[in-house]
DNA sequence: GTTGTTTTTTACCATTTGGTAAAGGCACGA
DNA sequence: TCGTGCCTTTACCAAATGGTAAAAAACAAC
């Protein structure tokens, strides 16, 4: 059984992880998770059920450990927000990476949504020990950043939840703004000058009061 | 059968269906279409699962019927917004009472997330007929608001996309926020004044380039 | 009260679904 | 060529689930 994990996987143990892992993404992105099925799983990975069962301990170990990989990808734009940077470019920046997780997985950000819209039941251990302490180091940083001067009064955590709100929205939404906004190539860039312009204008330090 | 709607409904049948929405309302926006079931709801609504088949078509009527329902409610505020007010007014007003949406009805919302997650499957009309020229309307409205010099420059669909994300986001994403910022209480006072600040902000019209 | 209609319950059913048992297949070293 | 251990499939199963049939109960009109 390769659930041990103990030993190092085969090649072919780390082939069929990983396409049962793609195959499990588009479906419960797709379908939520009571709504996906382990037959569509396997047929999306091109295998039979109860060989999705032999790489993992079922449905639930399938997803849980879809958005465990899910969260380090989701994690690392916020990791690299620096303490040295300029306050400003370094929240924009951050602000852009976001929007382009959106538009590049929108099927991982409907995952995370759908997740956390049902009470996040198999990740609260995860929002705990991963997202929260780095949460609190950049809600800190940027509070930082703004005793100093160098960003406009704001509230630092509600900062970056307002990031998340917007940017995650164009993906988990897309279905509504698809409806609102049809022309999807010019939404996307109006989209991704919006967000910067708002999020600058709300940062900057006016000049005026000086 | 009370399906026809032909004739007046009675008293007992108007209660039961009432309690059947809010029964539904509960366990969807909880567990999703999918993730629902009639039993759940026969339960909650204190009666027997072919009661419910009684009253409604079947799971996906209910479901229907909710969320038909909601819509109403839910694009109230935005038809409130009045083209012979203040602009800045205006908006804010709408943002304000958004945000005590999504404070005062956390499910409606979340059962709408849900439905547009999965790609507004039973929905996409209503988005079309209800939605979509409200939105329009307002962003034109908005638009010429810009226009007149009454508020800063800003692409209005967008406008409108971030009031819906940002406001929505803390009933959306209530499970991830309670352990990112745990005390409720100031939580939501300080996103009342966060969202204000950051939408007037956004939208005022500045004094210099006079 | 009797009668006709609406509402509710009891007893089912067919399908779906997550999961298992156990028998093959297959690669690869001896 | 023959094991030996990893991988895959076939054939199932028990529980859950959406839904139905039909009888019983409640109710309303007379």
């Amino acid at each position: 059984m390769p659930e041990d994990a103990a030993k190092k996987p085969s090649r072919i143990q780390l082939r069929n992880r990983k396409k049962i892992m793609e195959a499990a993404l588009n479906v419960f992105s797709q379908h939520g998770y009571r709504g996906a099925t382990l037959d569509q799983i396997a047929e999306a990975a091109g295998m039979s059920k109860p060989n999705l069962i032999y790489y993992f301990d079922g449905k639930e170990a399938i997803h849980v450990a879809v958005l465990n990989r899910l969260m380090e990808d989701w994690l690392a734009p916020l990791h690299e927000m620096d303490p040295n940077g300029n306050p400003l470019d370094e929240i924009l920046t951050y602000a852009r990476r976001k929007m382009e997780m959106s538009r590049k997985f929108p099927k991982e950000s409907r995952l995370f949504a759908n997740e956390i819209l049902q009470g996040a039941p198999r990740m609260a251990p995860h929002l705990e020990t991963g997202l929260k302490p780095l949460f609190e180091e950049k809600a800190a940083l940027i509070g930082r950043w703004i005793g100093q001067g160098r960003l406009a009064m704001v509230n630092p955590e509600q900062l970056i939840l307002s990031i998340w709100a917007i940017t995650q929205h164009y993906a988990d939404f897309d279905a509504q703004i698809r409806v609102l906004i049809p022309d999807e190539a010019t939404g996307w860039d109006e989209a991704f000058i919006h967000v910067e312009e708002m999020f600058r204008k709300l940062l900057s330090v006016s000049e005026r009061s000086d």
